[in-house]
DNA sequence: CCCATGTGCAACCTCCAGATTGCATATTGG
DNA sequence: CCAATATGCAATCTGGAGGTTGCACATGGG
């Protein structure tokens, strides 16, 4: 496993930030996350948007790696990869720590 | 400190998400990140957009509790503020382990 | 004191994300 | 076999995000 240069990794983490940006798809990938593999007919129901709506939003999570689908019958069921969930989450870690260590630097020089 | 219902949590994790959605914006986020305190100029240096973009996008950024500014002189500064970056790592973070914990469980079920 | 530098404001433009509608196509249960 | 269910495909619409231009307004250095 190479390390992923630092400016791919951001990217990588740019493109999921893009796809849960928006209300729906958040709220879909929470849904997701707690309630297990789901049809879409199944995310439809309680969303105040069309079954076309969210398998739209349902591709562009796709798009990010997020989610998969797998069809069962005349079902489609989608669930969630928490892999590059995961990885997001890690880079987002990763600014704010170096960030941190900046200040730091910068208070002891100033107290210098 | 209250725990902050979880629905408040996402949403503000949402909000941070559509922020650095953009490329522009991740990058600034980026720079300013190992870079330090900036002024607007400095931030457009070596960008492909226009002063006045960058400005609004420091808007937006600033929208999100991602960043904040003040001033020196006839300069405007912008620095990263982590607490919110933190949190929505946080946040990501948990999610995808609910997923995995969700995985799990259904793993054993189907080996009974 | 003046000019170069750093910003703020506001009008304007363009394009595409997010949504809808209408119709075609699979599957399944009884 | 047939009607109900689940989804796919495509055309179309629209608001707002992201960008620019032009000009006014501070501030600091020489």
């Amino acid at each position: 496993m190479s390390p992923s240069a630092a400016p791919a990794r951001i990217e990588r983490a740019r493109s999921v930030f893009s796809a849960l940006g928006d209300e729906t798809r958040m709220g879909l990938v929470a849904r997701l996350s707690s309630g297990g593999p789901q049809s879409i007919a199944q995310l439809t129901t309680r969303t105040d948007v069309t079954r076309q709506a969210i398998t739209k939003h349902l591709d562009v999570l796709a798009g990010a790696g997020l989610v998969k689908d797998s069809r069962r019958g005349r079902e489609r069921i989608w669930e969630l990869d928490s892999t590059r969930l995961t990885e997001a989450g890690r880079t987002l870690d990763q600014i704010s720590r170096r960030w941190d260590e900046a200040l730091d630097r910068l208070r002891k020089f100033v107290e210098d």
